[in-house]
DNA sequence: GTCAA
DNA sequence: AGCGATGCGCG
DNA sequence: TTGACCGCGCATCGCT
């Protein structure tokens, strides 16, 4: 649930560039509705946040995977004179700044926040005072907008995991609760909390399922903002492994693994992985017993949780 | 917007 | 009621 | 120069 990036971290000697991608990036995302030019900022970022030396031109930046022409050119810009026109003519656009605004309101994405601006909601506070226009999900999204984003201390997740993990076992001491997301790559803080809930026996029967359900949903609304995602389908034994790689994340590193599962003539979902014949139809998951199964079947090295930042 | 076919 | 298309979100 | 750019679930909406 969170709607949150930021390559523009810690010890990141190009933050500087980072920030005006990201927000280009946004801008395609939201105004424009290019979801790819989206994401070719967000690699070029991402590349440059990764990148241990400053860079110094853009030329030099072009050497890097995911910059091209342009890119570079607005590296070059904004090392001579600090600032991108595209990136000014953006701010005065108010339009544009309302789309991103009201973007950030989850269930709000391009296409609605269009519509709400071309209807004259321009705000947040627009939004609360239309809560007749919203969908449940987005009427959520107003009322916890401020929480929605802030960052979640590791402290406070483990306080978190460890009220989950007892209410749950008086549930049924069978259950097991494994906290994936960021907190399970080591991050000091996290957006969101994501907690995988599975049970050793196959079935789990329906009366069952629906007291969990109400016990996740009063801890919801007791903990505000605290987003699960609870599998119990039939196979566990055999998805769970792939259900923690991808809740484990993060979104980059799941790309990237799938991208190198499709090279090497699989596909990869949080279900399965499934190698890919000549027809390009799927064929029967592979068993896997652990994470590092699904490195091993597509030969790719094993990363740690924490070695998957990226 | 970038990369690879 | 049932269907597919679309929008939005998750990692 | 042109096409691809992960993979899928849920809510909602319009059509039949």
């Amino acid at each position: 649930m969170s709607k949150r990036k930021n390559p523009s971290d810690d010890n990141n000697l190009n933050s500087d560039f980072c920030d005006f991608l990201m927000e280009l990036a946004e801008y395609e995302k939201n105004v424009s509705r290019n979801v790819h030019k989206y994401n070719a900022y967000r690699k070029a970022a991402s590349v440059l946040a990764t990148h241990s030396k400053r860079i110094e031109s853009g030329d030099e930046a072009k050497k890097l995977s995911g910059i091209g022409d342009k890119i570079s050119k607005k590296i070059d810009e904004f090392l001579q004179t600090g600032k991108l026109r595209k990136l000014e003519n953006i701010h005065q656009d108010e339009d544009a700044q309302a789309i991103n605004t009201l973007t950030r309101v989850t269930g709000v994405g391009p296409v609605k926040a269009a519509e709400f601006v071309r209807n004259g909601i321009k705000s947040i506070e627009d939004l609360r005072n239309n809560i007749d226009k919203l969908t449940h999900h987005q009427t959520i999204g107003v009322r916890y907008f401020e929480d929605f984003e802030k960052k979640i201390p590791r402290k406070e997740i483990q306080d978190i995991e460890g009220k989950l993990k007892n209410l749950i076992k008086n549930l049924d001491p069978e259950f097991t609760v494994t906290i994936c997301g960021s907190y399970r790559r080591g991050k000091r803080e996290s957006g969101d909390i994501d907690a995988l809930v599975t049970h050793p026996s196959l079935k789990i029967n329906e009366k069952k399922k629906k007291h969990e359900a109400k016990l996740m949903k009063s801890l919801v609304d007791a903990l505000k903002g605290l987003v699960t995602d609870v599998i119990s389908i039939g196979d566990t034994k055999f998805m769970y492994y792939c259900a923690i790689l991808y809740f484990t994340g993060s979104d980059v590193f799941n790309k990237t693994m799938r991208a190198h599962a499709l090279d090497k003539g699989f596909t990869l979902n949080e279900y399965a992985l499934r190698p890919v014949g000549v027809t390009g139809v799927p064929g029967e998951p592979v068993q896997i017993s652990s994470e590092e199964d699904v490195f091993d079947y597509i030969d790719y090295p094993y990363k740690t949780p924490e070695e998957r930042n990226m």
